[in-house]
DNA sequence: ATGAAAGCGCTAACAT
DNA sequence: ATGTTAGCGCTTTCAT
C-alpha cells in the first residue's frame, strides 16, 4: 500500500541565514516588497520602507547576492584579466579600474594569466559564468576559442594597453611608436651603438613591439640593433646585471635602451654604486614613467605611459556602455610622452 | 468563462546560453550526469564522460557558476579586504594570497577599504552574500557590527598584518616590537636626537604602533620622541619634503625614523641629489624591506617584514581549514628582521 | 553508475 | 504601491 500522506518536503538551506521571507514576515509585508526596498527604495512608500529596514536590522539579514544574480541573470561583477601582478604597470591599471568601478558600485573579479593564453581562456570562461557585466583584458592577442567566445558574448569587452582593431572596445597606446620614439631621441643625442635589453620578450609581446619600433628605425639608418634578453621577470637586480653584462660583452656600447623602468633603474643605481658615469660612460633609458625614475640622479629618460588613466578610461567606457550612454569612439589612444632626464 | 488551456509558461532566461539540460539532451543523458562530469568526473563511466565532454564542446556550454553556487550554498570565492591598493605592502600580500589560492582553484574577491571601517563592514556584508568560503581582512580593529557578524559566521576568518587575539585566525607581526627594535638600533649607533616621520598615522594604526614602540623605548631612556606626520599617502616626493622639513625645523636632528621605506627612500634619493651625506649629516631608516632599499647608496637600514609570506601563510591556513586539516596554531607570528645598511 | 524530483533565495512578469 | 506566481540553472536527496 502506498503512502497516503504527502511526501515530506525536502529541505536543504545551506546555512540557516535569514532570507527575504524571514524579513518579510517580521515586517508584515511580502518578500517582493523587501526586495524592492533593497533594489529600488524609491518605489516603496516611506513608512513601509522604514518598517522593512527595521526588520532587516532586527533579523540580521545578509543579502544573498548569488540568488539575486541567478534570478536577474546578472551580477555587478566586472571581470578584469591581467598577465601579471608583479608588474607595477598592471597594478596601477587595476587601481584606475578599481577606483572608478567601485565608485559606481561594481565589484572587480580579478584574474592573472601569468602570460598564458590558455589560462586567459579558462579565466574568461569562469568569469562569464559569474554573469559578469563586462570584461576587461590585456592585449589584443588571445586563444582563438577565447576570441570567438567573447565575440559571441553580448556584453562590453575592453582590450587594454595595446592599440589596434580588437573585439569590441580598445584603450591603449602604440608600443611600436613608443619604442621608435625613444630611439629617435637616442639618435638625436648622437648615440649609435645602442643595445636593447629586455626580459620575458616572448610572452610580453608589447615589449617586443617596442623593440621592433626601435629596430626598424635603426635599420633605416643602417645601424645594427642588437637585442639582449632574459627569461626572468624584470627586477632591479636584473637591471644591474644587464648593465654589467652589456658593458662586458660589448664594451663599445654607448647607450642601453631598456624595455622598462625597473631594469633601467636597477642599471642606474648600480652605476651609482660602482662609480660608472651615466650618461658619459653609458646612456640609459627606459619605458613606463615610474615616479622613481624622476628621483634618481641622473633622472631617467623614459616614455611616460598613462597607466592609471588606461584603467580609468577603460572603466568609464564600460560604465557608459552598461548605462546605455553613447561612446565617442570604440578606440581610445591614450598616447605617451617622452620624458628626457639626464640619463641620456 | 475562464481560459481552458493551461496558462502559457512564463519564460525569462537572461541570455540564451546553453544550459546543462541542453548539453544533456545533446549527449543523450540526464542533466545530473553532466553535472557529475563537471564536478566529480570519477563518478561517471569513462564512455559516458567522453560523450558528455564532446557534447559540452559542441553546444559551447559555459558553466553557470551563479546557479551552482545557489544550489550548493557555496562558491569558490575567498574574500580579501585590504585598506589600500596604492601601498606596495598590500600588493605583495595580495600576491601571496592570490598565488596560493589560485593553485587550489579559489577565486579572490578583492575589496579596498581606504582605511574606512564603515567601508570594511559594507564589503564584508557583500562578500558574505556571495557565499564566500573564507574571509581575509587586514588588522584586528573593525566596526562592532563587523566583528559580531564575522563571529557568527561559521567559516574561516583570518586577520593579517598585525599580531594579537582576534576573531578566528591571525597571521602577522608585532609592529610595536618592530618600531622598538629599530629604535634600539639607532640608540646602539649613538643617535639621540631622533625624529619619527610618518603619513596617515590616524588611519594606519600599525604605523602608529611602531611609533609607540619607538616612543616608549626613547622615554625609558629619558629622550624625547618628536613625531612629524602628514595626512597624504606615502610617496617618494613626500619623503624628500619630510627630510627637508625636519632639517629646517629641527636642524639638530641626528636621525630620522621613517614609518615606511617609501618615505625613507625618497629622503635618501633627495639627499643624494642635494649633496647631503647619509648618515653623516643625518641618519635615515625605514620599515618594510623593499628590494629598492638595498640598491640605494647608502643601503637603507630597515625592518624586513615578510609580506608575501603573510599572504601565503594566511592562504595556507584557510585552505587547511576548508579541507578539514588541523592547524598547528590559530596564530602565526611571521616575525621581522632588522637589515642594517649604511644609512645609519 | 545513472536518473527523477525538489528546492536553493531571489527577481521578472503579471496582477490589483 | 504592493502582492502572487513562476522560474533562473544548478545540486542535493533519494531511488534504482
Amino acid at each position: 500500500m502506498s503512502n497516503q500522506q504527502p511526501p515530506e518536503r525536502r529541505r536543504r538551506r545551506g546555512a540557516n541565514n535569514p532570507t527575504l521571507d524571514d524579513v518579510a514576515k517580521e515586517a508584515g509585508v511580502s518578500s517582493i516588497t523587501v526586495s524592492r526596498v533593497l533594489n529600488s527604495p524609491d518605489s516603496v512608500r516611506e513608512a513601509t520602507r522604514h518598517k522593512v529596514e527595521a526588520a532587516i536590522e532586527r533579523v540580521g539579514y545578509v543579502r544573498n547576492m548569488v540568488a539575486g544574480s541567478l534570478a536577474s541573470a546578472s551580477s555587478r561583477f566586472i571581470a578584469v584579466i591581467v598577465p601579471s601582478l608583479s608588474n607595477v604597470v598592471f597594478i596601477e591599471v587595476i587601481q584606475g579600474l578599481q577606483t572608478t568601478f567601485e565608485k559606481h558600485g561594481y565589484q572587480i573579479l580579478l584574474g592573472n594569466t601569468d602570460y598564458s593564453m590558455q589560462r586567459e581562456y579558462e579565466l574568461v570562461n569562469a568569469f562569464l559564468g559569474w554573469s559578469s557585466l563586462a570584461l576587461v583584458t590585456t592585449g589584443l592577442r588571445h586563444e582563438e576559442n577565447c576570441t570567438s567566445l567573447l565575440r559571441r558574448w553580448q556584453k562590453p569587452v575592453v582590450e587594454i594597453m595595446e592599440l589596434g582593431k580588437g573585439i569590441d572596445l580598445n584603450v591603449g597606446l602604440s608600443h611600436y611608436d613608443a619604442g621608435r620614439c625613444m630611439t629617435q631621441h637616442l639618435l638625436d643625442r648622437g648615440y649609435r651603438r645602442i643595445v636593447y635589453a629586455g626580459t620575458q620578450m616572448e610572452g610580453n609581446y608589447r615589449a617586443r613591439l617596442r623593440y621592433e619600433g626601435h629596430r626598424d628605425l635603426l635599420e633605416r639608418h643602417g645601424i645594427e640593433a642588437p637585442l639582449v634578453e632574459w627569461p626572468e621577470a624584470s627586477e632591479l637586480e636584473r637591471g644591474a646585471h644587464a648593465l654589467q653584462h652589456v658593458l662586458t660583452t660589448r664594451p663599445q656600447t654607448e647607450a642601453i635602451h631598456f624595455a622598462d623602468d625597473i631594469l633601467a633603474t636597477g642599471a642606474i643605481l648600480h652605476a651609482n654604486r660602482v662609480g660608472l658615469k651615466v650618461p658619459d660612460d653609458v646612456a640609459i633609458c627606459g619605458f613606463t614613467g615610474l615616479p622613481l625614475g624622476q628621483h634618481l640622479t641622473p633622472r631617467l629618460t623614459t616614455i611616460m605611459s598613462p597607466r592609471e588613466a588606461i584603467g580609468r578610461i577603460a572603466a568609464e567606457q564600460v560604465i557608459a556602455r552598461i548605462e546605455g550612454r553613447p561612446l565617442d569612439a570604440d578606440q581610445v589612444d591614450v598616447g605617451f610622452e617622452l620624458a628626457v632626464g639626464e640619463s641620456t
